[in-house]
DNA sequence: AATTTTTTGACGTACGTTAGTCAAGAAGTC
DNA sequence: GACTTCTTGACTAACGTACGTCAAAAAATT
């Protein structure tokens, strides 16, 4: 009753535990015949592989690098910590974490370079899109280290996989989000971005204006802001903006600087507060969407992002086949009424 | 450098490798004194229990049991889908699945009292409020199995934990969501029910006039359409409903019965089209998002349940530590946008 | 037929834990 | 002091797999 195990692969298939061993895990020395032999007894038992009594048996140990930009990006430090929380959770991984300049593609590069394939099996990054952090990445997985993308992606690079949302799909459920808390009452949509140089920001509002355009024509949507991640810059510019233009009944700040939208919206009188939705779940978005002065926020958690990174990472490093669904980073909507 | 097993316990603590064992199994036979010398040696080394050896060990096997209502509701349907999916990603459990007639708390009862304790470890099911489920559940605990309740809560009953959304914070977030959507439109709101006799039903109903009277009390909520999460039963009083009430502006459905819910409102002229929120990610559901009879859909995350549904009996049938983080199911919003 | 080469089997050790037996030692009781 | 009971240690087999060594068998090459 209990699951077929390799001894009876070996007594099915007629052969000795030794060939049967080599034909699991790959190793040369057999024969063409036997290994069908061996393949068709795997078959017809329908025999897995127990994995606990595998890893335990060779005692393997993956060995990760998550590197992370540094600085005050409270995203990026929600990730540490995120990493942190989930290290003990992974037998058989050791995960370290390294932090780079943001937005600086030579440290990035230069610490990818300086990665030691000695004591290092696997490395998840936060790209910056460059030409010498892609040399790199090749030089990289040259030396026979698996990689991939986290948050932000780095296409036609040597990464093999990306772990993230899809961003022109954040952007198109926000304008449609937006697009019906606004449907009833026409009038003008303000776009806060942090830079258009990002990609991120940049598929964002591309989704956004596809929707927002298509579905909900009658809606004006302002030429974006620039605010640079930065909520100083992002109060101020918005604060002003909303004085400056009459009938803005929403607005969607697809970068950092939640704390500056929130300022800017609590100088006007109620009747005219538009429809606010914003990015990432943090204490300060969080607060915004209780108090009110937010309607929505687009999520992405970062806990799963860090679960799939270190199982493809193991995928990759293994070489064995990878879920394809499993990896989705879903876009989450998240209202005062849904707060995990 | 690698992880201390209970050798490196046993030598810190200065004890023998069976006394190791018996305190960490909680055997009898070992002194007070000896046993907080041991659990010192194990806070000090950071000491972890290797999960996979010792079930390899033990061979130790859980018989679970899934009790679910049968019949059309998919979402169900696809709870049953997504337990053979897991099947075999669970190692040393074996999951059975038994289906009962949708809200027949006799039938129910008659299911739990005829689960055998011999072959059966913990048994997950979905409740229906009544004094002799309550009693059948009872009796089940009396026998030694472990028991949680799934997508329904039972409580006040023996059931030991509940997996599954919280159902009054669903009913706020459809809410929130529709009261939005129809914020600058006044008129009147529908709403649709399987069923008072299931509770997660009634909690959602809660939550929803919760926020609706309070939040945007210019709307008039409609007493509930009982459709018994039956699209037939469901489609026939809506399409009643609708044709014989003007000014219909938003409609919350909080059971099953899709398909009938589209169905009713395809008939209706686009001008007069409702703003629509409904429960469950199914193919029908998606379809309507797609095509724009349907605005939101609140989901909660069928595989998760299943997992923590297993990991919750698993847990409860060792008696070990429960983690109160991981069984939280949230409440998910889906729009045309950010479906998987 | 003698040889090399390839393929296979037999066997042992290890991974970390569980769980049992048996005996030695400590502590408590009369 | 003789006795019982409790506590501890030493040892062993087992779980299912990995992986190494060595020799035997089979096949291919001269």
């Amino acid at each position: 009753m209990s699951r077929p195990t390799i001894h009876d692969v070996a007594r099915v298939a007629g052969v000795s535990l030794s060939t049967v061993d080599r034909v699991l895990n790959g190793r040369e020395g057999v024969k063409g015949a036997t290994q069908s032999r061996v393949a068709e007894a795997i078959r017809q038992l329908g025999y897995e592989r127990n994995i606990a009594a595998a890893n335990l048996s060779r005692k393997r140990r993956y060995r990760l690098l998550f590197i992370l930009p540094g600085g005050g990006n409270s995203f990026m430090r929600g990730l540490e910590q995120e990493i942190v929380a989930q290290m003990d959770a992974w037998e058989f991984t050791v995960i370290s974490v390294t932090n780079v300049p943001a937005f600086d593609d030579a440290a990035l590069a230069d610490a990818l370079r300086r990665v030691d394939p000695q004591e290092t099996d696997g490395v998840a990054l936060v790209a910056t899109d460059s030409a010498i952090v892609r040399a790199a990445l090749a030089e990289l997985r040259g030396k026979g280290i698996a990689a991939v993308t986290l948050v932000s992606d780095l296409p036609s690079s040597q990464r093999q996989r990306f772990v993230g949302i899809d961003n022109v799909q954040a952007g198109r459920t926000a304008a449609s989000l937006l697009g019906r808390f606004c449907r009833w009452r026409p009038g003008r949509i303000a776009l806060v971005a942090g830079s258009m140089l990002v990609r991120d920001h940049a598929e964002r509002r591309l989704g956004f204006e596809q929707v927002l355009r298509s579905e909900f024509p009658v809606q004006e949507v302002l030429p974006p802001l620039e605010g640079f991640d930065d909520q100083e810059i992002v109060g101020d510019r918005l604060a002003d903006m909303l004085s400056g233009t009459p009938g803005v009944v929403g607005i969607y700040s697809l970068g950092a600087g939640n704390r500056g939208v929130a300022r800017a919206i609590a100088s006007l009188p109620p009747e005219r507060r538009p429809s606010v939705v914003v990015h990432e779940l943090t204490t300060y978005s969080r607060e915004a969407l209780l108090d009110g002065s937010f309607d929505a926020v687009i999520h992405q958690d970062r806990a799963q992002e860090i679960r799939v990174a270190v199982e493809l990472l193991q995928a990759l490093i293994d070489g064995s086949p990878i879920d394809p669904d499993g990896q989705r980073i879903g876009v989450e909507v998240y209202l005062r009424d849904n707060l995990p």
